[in-house]
DNA sequence: GTAGCTCGTTAAACCGGTTTAATCATTGCT
DNA sequence: AGCAATGATTAAACCGGTTTAACGAGCTAC
């Protein structure tokens, strides 16, 4: 392919020139930038990305980090964020560099990446990758509350740990005490910030949450979230005898609903369900529909999309965020009357 | 950040071999390495992937182009696409670059992408991108049949012509004879393919597929996939009274179910429905489970990065893959019987 | 007519790596 | 000891742009 000095060349102009014409950063004649660009035209000049993100020390692109496995595909939380992310950053010009790649152990092998700002998703506790940005001078951007939480990193996060004590509070406002939590995985700072939010909704009234009710989601022992919802209402509900159901996504409630129907179950008439959902299509189109909450997981990653761009323009910008979530009241909760029926 | 001059003055060697420490392209001596990486460590260098990229000309990215509007969410075929480009990518160490920028009609504008390669999704008819990315040297894959099929241009596509006439010969020969097709957006060349399908499936037993059974999907009457279903069901069953339907995706026809739930029909008794599916879990968690179509969407991503990279090593490499379709039998669709009920 | 401006253009340095060709230090062989 | 062969290291050119400082031309001002 043809390069500047080609064009320069063809067009009887210094490179110097032909940059201008291109990035408009200095004013060039009519007459030139006529001549140039025709010459560009004929040879099939595009200007060369990567040397010009060389010189001006800008890539225009946002690194987007988030663990994929094997075996699994994105959640609907992912995509949701990863739309947001993409929505927000191509409004102001920016490309997503999605990367999955397994963290390499060998330093050698590591080089920093092409990108002006990093989007971490789900760091782990004392996540390395943290301190390496930092270093690099990479601006960053946390998806999930750091753990532990020093203090000058940014990140976006839902109001998780209120959101589980109302929705504990909802339930048990409408006589529910047997409560099943369908927990997300324990590795994940949201499942603990939940679990401790239920667990105050159920002080709050002078009970306790047992430990028997809250399970966690684990990719060793679930095939899916569906079969997780599926599997363990199938196999608890006879001994734990709950009357509402809260599921860590509308997946997770698609299969506890399942289970439900072959135990004889009728929701919610025998059992209340809501979902921690992120998919309110698939809400509105079960029977009955479902209650659940709305994490709005596309804002969420706007909000860290903003964020980093914004670091990237003022370098100590710093900031967090709490994007809340809403209780969505449809058909699958209903008041507990007693042992009758 | 320290470069890799910084390096080699502190090192006390010559940048060509800092170089190659991290490289491994040429040997060199154990005392010697050692003293640069200690170095390195101390100043917290790590090699600019941007000025790599400019010397070895290779990014060891890709680019994924799709669109996506602003009111419009990521489809689960999309979802599983990507995850499939992803997965492959991440194998042989590539990256992916996701642009939904909006094509920029100002030449001066554009510039070539920092890719090694570009995976292009859903062309348009004579899609002008095509010609750029070959006049600029990048191998290119589409995801879906050109329009016009210029013949020398690598893509992957489902047999989507093969697989819509499978389909209506499955429902046909269960009695069916009044079918609804919920198709998708007629500007996508899917879905004439599958029209055609299913049509010759009809001609094949001296019937024809008439053109008011067959809706397409429109952006601009539709506000989700499931509220398509619901509304093209709910508002011609009275006058079209097919016994059949089939649903572009899983989310049509949980729509389209509903829909009949509320009509008061039985499905699969009354109606039957099988879904051109995308999510697998999904199908498995409605009542009754939802016969439908595999279209290995993971797969046709997976295929097109495969392909992608290989015409990166070697740049004539050139060819077309069909990834077949699975019908896969559960529970939604049932012999029609006639006019008793 | 010359000093002082602005405007358009250019040559050269720079961004931070890789690679080639040459140099230097060892070792092996006769 | 003499010479070839081998291996490690380096200086310099290169990748394809941007940017700085300098410069020449064309104006106005006095």
């Amino acid at each position: 392919m043809a390069n500047i000095d080609d064009v320069a060349k063809m067009a009887g102009v210094s490179k110097g020139t032909v940059s201008n014409v291109f990035s408009k950063k200095r004013p060039i004649g009519p007459k030139v930038t006529e001549r140039v660009l025709s010459v560009a035209k004929e040879l099939g000049y595009y200007p060369n990305h990567v040397a010009r993100s060389l010189a001006i020390k800008k890539t225009m692109i946002i690194g987007l980090k988030m663990p994929l496995f094997k075996k699994r595909e994105m959640s609907g939380l992912e995509v949701q964020m990863i739309t947001g992310v993409i929505k927000e950053c191509s409004m102001l010009g920016y490309r997503v560099l999605l990367d999955t790649l397994p963290e390499h152990d060998d330093v050698t092998q590591f080089s920093a990446d092409p990108v002006d700002g990093v989007i971490l998703l789900n760091p782990r506790e004392n996540d390395v990758r943290i301190e390496r940005f930092r270093q690099m001078g990479i601006p960053l951007v946390l998806v999930g509350r750091p753990e532990p939480n020093l203090g000058d990193i940014s990140y976006v996060d839902n109001n998780n740990t209120e959101m589980a004590f109302q929705v504990g509070d909802y339930l048990l406002n409408m006589g529910h005490q047997s409560i099943l939590f369908l927990n997300a995985s324990s590795d994940m700072t949201v499942s603990k910030d939940r679990e401790n939010g239920l667990s105050q909704a159920f002080r709050q009234r002078g009970l306790e949450l047992q430990s028997d009710y809250v399970i966690n989601y684990s990719r060793m022992l679930h095939a899916s979230a569906s079969e997780y919802g599926y599997m363990v209402v199938a196999s608890t509900y006879k001994s734990l005898k709950y009357t509402a159901v809260i599921a860590d996504t509308d997946r997770v409630a698609l299969g506890a609903m399942r289970a439900a129907r072959e135990l004889g179950l009728e929701i919610p008439e025998d059992l209340s369900i809501i979902a921690l959902s992120n998919d309110a299509a698939l809400a509105q189109e079960t029977t009955p529909r479902l209650t659940s909450v709305e994490l709005e997981a596309e804002q969420l990653g706007a909000e860290a999309a903003k964020l980093v761009m914004q670091m990237i323009n003022d370098s100590n910008a710093l900031s967090q965020k709490i994007v809340n979530t809403r209780l969505i009241v449809r058909e699958s909760c209903r008041a507990y009357i007693g042992a009758e029926r």
